[in-house]
DNA sequence: CGGCCATTTGAACGCGCTCAAGCGCGGTGG
DNA sequence: CCACCGCGCTTGAGCGCGTTCAAATGGCCG
């Protein structure tokens, strides 16, 4: 066996993460389009940079493993996370011109992803129906959603409200394919982070976690760990409703 | 000449719009497109909403002419628009389920629209090849490129940072082909509705503009218009650099 | 054990909000 | 014709949420 056939063995089960691309493929393109994601594989530790902003960007970016922060910041080093992706997500860093990045692709954990540049695209698509688009679609309807309802709450609610919406948000995502929210689920992001993602300085994210906790709403007693034990009541405080927010964040492939 | 043949005769300069969803295609796809665009043509009056939350919506919505916002609204009945839209925009108002809208859409101006159902999507899909949904691709990396943009300032810029920007922004994409910024706009938006694009209050909105105008960077005696007199000042406290921003949010079409 | 980083808590400031009153302008009707 | 609205813009006063600065505590690893 060579050694790439090794590689690509182990590998195996992260790239079938790419069912979602493949789907509805004829077996031939399909086939091809899963070699293509083996060879771009690249692992990512904590911390660091998977696109740096204004460098060179693949169109289109799978998360195969980990957390994944899509980060804008201003001049002055403030930093926002746009959005965050978790395994089997799809990111597309490229705005307008299709090659530059506007933003920061950082890994917040130990991170494996794959890619298909501007040219491999090109490529694939000569010879592969754009059924793979379908996907892509579903992902950005899914990223606009997301992106929309923190939007709004950016802009008009507390701070209460805007972490509340965070945790309840990550906390469907992760539900999975059963459908009971999972309440209880690792969150490897520094209060620094989670303000980063909601708009809020690191001392306050603190002071509202413990606010929440101590109204018996969440538990974070655990490092790195939240327990959610009051569902109800923290969708009350996020402004949501479980089922509209759970339709619009984990839409059915199509 | 039927009536209906003069109303496609009347309003054939508007779905000229729809130009960028035709090219590529074949005559007669392209003309069986523009049939279908100016039969759901749509003439929608100011303050009205062309489509509610929660209602059934279009897949596709194109704006031919007006000016529309992107609305989503917390239970206290607080508004925060997503994102604005203008001539020759398009519209993806269903998130994941693909069928309900999760936003309101609501004409600033008198606007003239047109769309696309699921249902009319698969019948066109089934004859036409799918070039249709790279003029989307494109429309969709732009109006990313925006709501980040603004998600940045919302979350992490002051006041006159997030007005400054909103105003740079709508100055750059008015400035059609000519690449010159276009300096002087009509602004069909109350102070009110700048509050709700830019998360702030009516009367802060009213301090901020008075402030940047009294610097000089800016001219509103003329009322719903917009002269900018300083640009670079005003991309200065916007956090901005006009040729990167122009690069992002005027993506040209693929 | 010491060093480092994240979290926690306190104190004080200030930006942007709310409430409220006044102003300017276009439209309507006596 | 002017009186009278109604709506949006403007300005003032005061408050409160979230910020910054600072110091103390806690957890993890060398």
């Amino acid at each position: 066996m060579s050694q790439i056939a090794v590689m690509e063995k182990k590998n195996s089960h992260l790239v079938d993460q790419s069912a979602l691309l493949t789907r509805d493929m004829d077996a031939a393109a399909a086939s091809r389009l899963s070699a293509l994601l083996a060879k771009n594989l690249r692992r990512v530790q904590v911390g660091a940079d998977i696109v740096a902003e204004g460098e060179d960007a693949p169109t289109i970016l799978l998360v195969l493993e980990g957390w994944v922060a899509l980060n804008k910041s201003l001049q002055n080093g403030q930093i926002q996370t746009i959005d965050l992706f978790l395994a089997s997500d799809i990111i597309l860093p490229t705005s307008g011109d299709a090659l530059v990045s506007a933003y920061d692709v950082h890994a917040l954990t130990d991170v494996v992803v794959s890619s298909i540049s501007r040219v491999e695209l090109d490529d694939l698509e000569i010879s592969d129906p754009p059924k793979m688009w379908s996907a892509v679609r579903t992902h950005e309807a899914r990223a606009r959603a997301r992106v929309a309802e923190r939007t709004l709450r950016l802009g008009q609610a507390s701070a209460e409200t805007r972490l509340a919406y965070a945790l309840i948000e990550l906390c469907l995502r992760l539900e999975g394919a059963q459908h009971i929210p999972k309440d209880a689920f690792d969150l490897p992001l520094t209060q620094q982070q989670i303000g980063e993602y909601s708009g809020l300085s690191s001392v306050h994210v603190c002071r509202t976690l413990r606010r929440l906790s101590r109204q018996g709403l969440i538990d974070t007693s655990e490092n790195n760990r939240v327990v959610i034990t009051d569902i109800q009541g923290l969708a009350g405080i996020a402004d949501a409703e479980l089922d509209v927010l759970r339709s619009e964040l984990l839409a059915p492939d199509v």
